[in-house]
RNA sequence: GUGGGCGUAGCUCAGUUGGUUAGAGCUCUGGAUUGUGAUUCCAGAGGUCGUGGGUUCGAGUCCCAUCGUCCACCCCA
């Protein structure tokens, strides 16, 4: 019986690694150009943690959590988002004292859902988050680094819906009065918009069930209840995005799945990629640091899909950077193995950037070109006894780049730094 | 968690109402060209038909289960 990758949990094979190699490269690149520093996290946390951040009555805390007891007896879970951990370790090391801090965070997150495309067991998130400051501009700021990042990957085509959540307290008050409007609608709610009543009710205003869609219609408006300091709040963050240009449609049902938020939140959604469509979201948690037992400190963050963000790239054609060799030197008769070798050697410490295939394995010269057209190379070098004894090199273009000439040993350094630019 | 589609060579697929030794294209290897790829011609290699049961004289084909994958719901990144 052969052994399969668990469900959900993909291979990322040579073939398709230049694109997420090209993409973190970008995103570190976009990341450093604001000031955010980089954090490696565990994989694993407490599950205490991600119940207290993402919240007990969550979906992803209530049933997709990969939990379980290690042998010492501790519960802890595979992370389902990168936030909680990126605040657990914030406080735990003193950095959101007082004071402000821009971070992001890269790595693999678990959620126990039915895998369909874009969606799967483990994936890959890009995280950030700026911490302690509690005006309008860094909301802008966040939202701007993914229209950065979009820009520089050649992306486009999408969507940018926003919406406030306001205070905790003018959605306690909101609250109250949607659980006690859909109380009087109850009978006419599905099952999950009942359930949900009492212990999440602003999520039955996402349903998409028509009867109870007909019904939230009528339900009290959050933004009837917002205070003016939100409603600023709110208006600074749209002000800036018009400022940078920045397109967006205000979305008032648009509610984050996870308990944190507050004030602004975003969800970047494009309509290439079928039901999988939010590709960023994010938006402000200005309770979850002390939440979690830390100080009062303000923040705002996204989460990004790698994976439905090179699927996007894909559909949308987006070249890639290449990591595929450049040069391939074919090598035969007895006097040129080892020449070949201290030559390719030598290229090597010569230009740290050159990426050169030694052929290995023998064959004849037909199917080691072959394999040097196969290997995606721009150039393949031939070295045989004859170029040996006359201490040249043939220089061969592989994609149609003139014909093939013979150059002095010395001078192929410098050939190939002027042809390959390095 | 719910509903549906699909699993045949490395890849994309064909395979008739169940019937001899399961095919094609691409890829790969070798040769035509004793030292020149990507074109052409020739040859070769490559399969427990996802897995396990069942029905049958006989199963790639029918039935059941299971695993995987895809699509939608749901959820979200």
């Amino acid at each position: 019986m052969k052994i399969q990758s668990v469900r959900g949990m993909n291979d990322v094979l040579p073939a398709d690694s230049a694109a997420w190699q090209h993409v973190h490269a970008v995103a570190a690149q976009v990341f450093a150009a604001y000031g955010y520093g980089e954090l490696r996290l565990p994989v694993v946390e407490r599950t205490e943690l991600f119940k207290r951040a993402v919240g007990e009555v969550t979906d992803v805390v209530e049933k997709e959590m990969y939990s379980f007891e290690d042998r010492g007896g501790e519960a802890i879970s595979l992370r389902p988002e990168l936030t909680a951990g990126v605040v657990r370790a914030g406080i735990e090391h003193g950095i959101l004292f007082n004071q402000q801090q821009r971070v992001w965070c890269t790595g693999p997150v678990f959620r126990y859902e039915r895998p369909q495309a874009g969606r799967y067991r483990q994936f890959h998130q890009l995280d950030v988050e700026a911490f302690g400051i509690n005006t309008p501009d860094v909301d802008v700021e966040i939202i701007a680094i993914a229209a950065q990042l979009w820009k520089r990957l050649g992306m486009s085509g999408f969507q940018l819906e926003i919406n406030t959540l306001g205070t905790p307290a003018c959605r306690a008050v909101h609250r109250a009065a949607l659980i006690d409007y859909l109380q009087q609608h109850e009978a006419a709610l599905d099952d999950d918009a009942r359930r949900r009543l009492h212990t999440n009710p602003l999520r039955v205003l996402d349903s998409k069930v028509p009867a109870t869609q007909a019904i939230v219609e009528g339900a009290p408006k959050l933004l009837d209840y917002l205070d003016e300091a939100s409603l600023a709040h709110f208006a600074a963050v749209k002000a800036g995005l018009d400022a940078l240009g920045i397109g967006y449609i205000v979305n008032p049902k648009l509610v984050r799945g996870l308990d944190y938020y507050t004030h602004t939140v975003f969800e970047w959604t494009t309509n290439q990629l079928g039901a999988q469509g939010t590709v960023c979201a994010g938006g402000r948690y200005d309770g979850l640091v002390q939440q979690l037992g830390g100080p009062q400190t303000t923040g705002v963050g996204f989460g990004l899909g790698i994976e439905r963000l090179i699927l996007l790239m894909g559909v949308q054609n987006v070249p890639v950077v290449s990591n595929g060799p450049q040069v391939y030197v074919c090598r035969f008769g007895d006097g040129a193995e080892h020449v070949a070798l201290t030559l390719a050697e030598s290229l090597r410490d010569s230009f740290p950037n050159l990426r050169l295939v030694l052929n290995a394995g023998g064959g004849g010269l037909k199917s080691q070109l072959k394999r040097a057209d196969n290997s995606g190379a721009r150039y393949a070098l031939v070295l045989g006894d004859d170029e040996v004894a006359a201490g040249t090199i043939q220089v061969k273009s592989l994609r149609g780049e003139g014909d093939a000439f013979t150059c002095a040993r010395t001078e192929l350094a410098a050939e190939l730094s002027r042809r390959l630019g390095l």
